[in-house]
DNA sequence: TTGACGCGTAGGCAAACCCCTACCTATTGT
DNA sequence: ACAATAGGTAGGGGTTTGCCTACGCGTCAA
């Protein structure tokens, strides 16, 4: 739609990847998972779906999501497969995230200068 | 549902709204709304909807789950609906986010470091 | 007052999501 | 070689998502 021809522009494969990672982060699983990950470092997928209610096939749908979004990796080590957190993807996250700061700083911003302009009386 | 008998604790709440934002956020569609008005300033639904290829009543849905995860608000003023970004749900993501940030530095500070002890001579 | 405008909601439908139970391959220990 | 272990994949089914058209309600203009 968007590039010439067949299409698939840098921007378009920069659109498709924000994209998956939004979409990996907005289930609970998988963002346990990374938390997880984070707190306890790279372990094999048995490990991770102990934690969890689910059977194991599911967790590893919900692995192969985080993979596809760069947000884990896997080493294998016989026959496990230890995964590792991969926070990259993340830091985009964060780039997205940026533009919208000031939004929620002047807010507290403004919260601040209307209790400093408040006479003391008036204030909560 | 969120009751006193049945449970829903303090927890439950944030945790239940922290999923509504990822699942807001999930949409590529909902996302372009949140520039829009990060860029163009508070609008009515028809001016939004004039920047996508779907119809009125389907970005209609987007707003209302942009709302119930409190990342708009609509003001009424006359016939017209004027939506508003409301960022401050971002700030949580951008909480969620902190504990991982460590983690992609120090992927860039290890770069660095490689760098920083490689002959000048090898370097790419 | 009556018609047009702005917008939300209802209901339908196809696709995607998320869980499950088999089942398959690869590796390891006996 | 064989059984057990680790984990991915196939296929099925219920629920959710995301789009549509049709419609209802409130507001403004003629």
């Amino acid at each position: 739609m968007t590039g010439t021809g067949t299409g698939g522009t840098a921007a378009d494969i920069r659109a498709a990847d924000e994209d998956r990672v939004f979409a990996a982060l907005a289930n609970a699983t998988r963002r346990e998972v990374l938390r997880l990950l984070r707190n306890e470092g790279p372990q094999p997928v048995q490990a991770l779906a102990d934690h969890f209610a689910m059977r194991r096939p599911s967790l590893s749908e919900h692995l192969k999501v985080l993979r596809e979004a760069g947000l884990v990796s896997e080493q294998r080590s016989g026959r496990r497969r230890i995964y590792r957190l991969e926070a990259a993807p993340l830091a985009e996250v964060q780039d997205w995230l940026h533009p919208y700061e000031r939004f929620w700083r002047e807010r507290l911003k403004g919260l601040g200068e209307l209790l400093d302009r408040m006479p003391d009386d008036d204030r909560p």
